[in-house]
DNA sequence: CATGGGATTGACT
DNA sequence: GTCAATCCCATGC
């Protein structure tokens, strides 16, 4: 069951944390959230601080669909719009724990160890296959879509932490980790 | 129109 | 630990 449009509608902080333990699957493969951060228009190291552009303009559009970019010119990096239409925020899925097709994951990643295959924004999307083509499509139909937490997933401890990879307001705590998980993208902070 | 800088990764010292 | 790869796009002249 994907999760609705609704869930999204809400203060992004509010559902980076949400998130975890959320299944994104793309064709044959999906993996449980375990990493997120939150973006918002309103400090610098959003895109949308910049305003309406035709490169931000999927963050301030409905929320529940995806948006997609390349990253250094070579990876594509997986967010969910969030907040009202109108409002630039998402939330940057930034690892995964496999949880289906991995041998697609590996053949796509060329890489065996399982905790390598989506423990990274760039790695996940490679993994899963998602590219810029799956820009503003609806995370609540697909072909890119996120569901409700498996079993067992339900209610995560989550460790919360300052983002990575950012220069400008990179003090606010905006990142979310699954505590002791294996597959996040750097060791959860303490 | 030219330029600079990334929400990263993997290879290498 | 360091560093190059590589390209879109926002910015400034």
């Amino acid at each position: 069951m994907t999760l609705a449009h609704a869930f999204y509608d809400r203060p992004v902080v509010e559902v980076a944390r949400a998130m975890l333990g959320c299944v994104v699957r793309c064709g044959d493969t999906a993996g449980v959230i375990v990493e997120t951060e939150a973006y918002h228009e309103s400090e610098p190291a959003c895109h949308a601080f910049v305003g309406l552009t035709a490169r931000t303009a999927p963050l301030f559009g409905p929320p529940g669909r995806a948006y997609v970019y390349r990253s250094y010119g070579i990876h594509a990096l997986l967010n969910a719009v969030c907040d009202d239409e109108g409002v630039g925020a998402a939330v940057l899925i930034r690892a995964l724990e496999p949880l289906q097709g991995v041998e697609h994951m590996r053949l796509r990643r060329g890489l065996e160890r399982v905790e390598d295959l989506c423990s990274g924004p760039g790695k996940l999307t490679q993994a899963l296959g998602v590219t810029l083509e799956h820009n503003t499509t609806d995370l609540a139909a697909g072909p890119v879509a996120i569901e409700a937490p498996p079993p067992g997933w339900e209610d995560v401890r989550v460790v919360v932490g300052t983002r990575i990879g950012i220069t400008k307001a990179a003090e606010l705590p905006w990142r979310f980790c699954v505590a002791g998980s294996r597959s996040v993208s750097r060791p959860w902070p303490r």
